[in-house]
DNA sequence: ATACTTATCAACATGAATGTCAATAAGAGG
DNA sequence: CCTCTTATTGACATTCATGTTGATAAGTAT
């Protein structure tokens, strides 16, 4: 039939074409779809080639997680650097967050090895979320408060990413109540300063 | 050695042991330790007999939710039913669920078989929301509201159960402040109304 | 062309988790 | 004491994911 073709790819272009394929799958099939099997095949490659580029398994997903962070504060910053109203940054936060399934592999990672110290790309996080909190509105005597605000909304969008339609259901809110949460919280925020 | 001494239970006896045996699992080692083999050595029994009670791994871990979502429901109940003001509500709701790992079984039960139809004791928590909802103080033209802070609450609890020592790390919260996020949460949700 | 590096892959090894089955024994009821 | 039901178990089969290894071939440099 066939003679065994080889693509040989820089190691640059295996690794992105693998992330790539990685966060197509997690966004499709959730985070069943983060196994090496798996993203190799999607990505037309043997998984044993993953592995030769990124070491691990959970390392390929870490490296993912990186990624995914790195576009996330990219984003955010960008947002803050523009004539985005401080109001609104919590809502892009929190759209943000429970887009794109960020807030599932972060769930999924924190679920998985609750050891938590595997936390990856920590300082990049930790460094988005001193951005946002620098950018909230801030009376004095509520310091804490903008901290306290982006927990919730980090939370929120964490828990809506993975339950939100499930928990609407058994709610009983319909899909158009459903879909002005994010602009009913971002009013509520908007009111606590 | 020891000769083979086999304790005999009855069927409910064995289901009540492992199903305690698998929520301490559930809450010392996370969601890791609701698998077959290590929540039947924790019991003390083969993991065979674990099957031959639930019939398999996920019914086990069904059973173990529903268990938890009827403790859960009850425990509101008799809140909604004692002296418990309205506006107290939502606090306790958000207690309950950032609690015991209610939460993180949740979101792990919707991580994994994203398939959602697999959420059980719907109609229980359909019920239990409903609860909750009849009680929140409505003003008349605010008839949506209450769902979306209940919706509000249950995503919350359900990030914070699982990434909420994480976050709160990233996020430079002190350990007093993180403690008070649940007050200060309930003190806006009151000022809602 | 030749040599060298290394990306790629098939095959194998390993280990964990789930589920099946037939044999055993504990207890209940006659 | 005998019988019958069934809770219990060890051993086996299966599946799946991860990781390893040695061989192969694609591309680059000399």
């Amino acid at each position: 039939m066939n003679v065994n073709k080889r693509v040989r790819r820089t190691p640059a272009e295996s690794k992105s074409l693998i992330l790539e394929t990685a966060a197509k799958r997690l966004a499709e099939l959730g985070l069943h779809g983060l196994n090496i099997s798996g993203v190799a095949k999607a990505a037309g490659m043997s998984h044993a080639t993953v592995i030769h580029h990124f070491g691990s398994t959970s390392a390929m997903r870490e490296a993912l997680l990186q990624q995914m962070t790195n576009a996330l504060l990219s984003d955010v910053i960008s947002a803050l650097r523009e004539d985005v109203s401080p109001d609104q940054i919590l809502g892009r936060l929190f759209s943000m967050l429970s887009q794109d399934g960020h807030g599932r592999l972060l769930a999924w990672l924190a679920l998985d090895h609750q050891d938590i110290d595997v936390l990856p790309a920590k300082s990049n996080t930790s460094e988005l979320f001193k951005s946002i909190i620098q950018a909230i509105p801030n009376s004095s005597d509520t310091q804490g408060d903008a901290k306290l605000q982006v927990l919730l909304v980090a939370t929120a969008a964490m828990g809506l990413s993975i339950c939100g339609g499930a928990l609407s259901d058994l709610i009983g809110l319909s899909d158009e109540e459903f879909a002005e949460f994010p602009k009913w919280l971002a009013r509520h925020l908007r009111s606590f300063a």
